[in-house]
DNA sequence: GATTAATGTAATCACTGTTCACATTATCAA
DNA sequence: TTGATAATGTGAACAGTGATTACATTAATC
């Protein structure tokens, strides 16, 4: 169990900028990522709130921070249930895609927070290492054979691909789609959806 | 042409609740969504911060009257580009879909600021009824032939159409995807995407 | 022309991110 | 062990933010 709060007595934290993040981590979940401020986070933690500039040189940087573990989070999640699809001899890119849509009906505000170039340092090394990351993990599932291609490179339907999950996801964080709906006849819908798009891979020489 | 700036010698402005939004869309497009505050609005058109709260009932109604304005325009653009691929016989949903990505690529505090439930009231009236009519190009630009549809149901293709161009469009303004390219070579990237696509739309017979 | 509603203002509030001089503690060489 | 130095946390301040309130000015209406 991580440290969250300060022992009272004793003037150093231990592991403050860990610390800092699960905060952002509760606030956001409990209140949303617009409640997440600094001095929120510093009192959660019972610290005061200039100590928070020792770890993180701006609170974009905090929230940097924040999204890069998210991302490692939805990283993780698509490895696990591409590993399942392929012990269960099942779609791979279904599987991915689907746990995708999943994580951010689950944490939506993390899914927010990863994704907001004005809000976070998108150029920071662990951010884009953590992008990269995923991607590849959204390239593995939907062909199996590719692993050390050029990251910055996509075909027309490894686009398509990322594109639709993300952009459901997205639809259904932020935008009008799904509105009166569950998790679980949301995460149909994105099933339907992943299905419909299956006639787009299978004829691999559309593309010039 | 709008009024911004209020003539200094009158009291009233005349034309205050518009001339905000024109202030949020200057604003916007010069520094970021970020930076745009009440305060600064109220500056630029050269009135007192507290005038705002007549007009709006907080700074989160003044951005979803923002955020109606954009889907309005987004929606005009699509009408736009759906009438004149009919008249050159081209393909209807290609030219709306690419429509949609460039509003995104040239209007990106734009596009951020349609998409943010916790920033805009979005049960709104007006902003539903936007999102309505945004919906409803994409369906019509799609399938031509329905129109009179619940737009609260969509067929998993059309829910795969326009999760497709959104989640490209918001890979392209909030994403990793495209970095290093110009305007042109992501509309070019995005048609190809767009064109990967159609395979899934030929076999209507395809969903159960 | 007087009354009333609409609209803009100034002062003020709690809160925010950020900085800086300072306090406390950990680290490590002598 | 001691003492120097780096690391880490604190308290007080600053300007900027959204919001409220009592008040001022103007437009609308009868």
């Amino acid at each position: 169990m991580p440290i969250l709060k300060k022992d009272k007595n004793s003037y150093h934290h231990g592991n403050l900028a860990e610390s800092l993040l699960d905060a952002v981590d509760e606030i956001a979940t409990k209140f949303g990522l617009e409640a997440v401020s600094l001095r929120a986070c510093a009192k959660l933690v019972g610290v005061s709130p200039s100590s928070a500039f020792r770890h993180y040189s701006d609170k974009r940087a905090l929230l940097t921070a924040f999204a890069t573990r998210a991302l490692q989070q939805l990283s993780a999640k698509m490895a696990e249930a591409s590993q399942q699809a392929q012990v269960q001899d099942e779609d791979a890119f279904f599987a991915v895609g689907l746990s995708y849509i999943d994580f951010a009906l689950t944490k939506p505000a993390f899914f927010r927070a990863m994704w907001r170039e004005e809000t976070i340092y998108c150029n920071d090394e662990a951010y884009v290492a953590a992008t990269d990351q995923l991607s590849g993990h959204l390239q593995s599932g939907f062909a199996d054979t590719i692993e050390d291609k050029d990251p910055e490179s996509f075909s027309a339907q490894e686009l398509l691909a990322w594109s639709s999950v993300h952009g459901l996801a997205h639809l259904f964080v932020e935008g009008p789609i799904g509105r009166g709906a569950d998790k679980a006849q949301r995460l149909q819908m994105a099933g339907e959806m992943i299905r419909a798009l299956r006639p787009a891979f299978e004829s691999s020489a559309s593309t010039s």
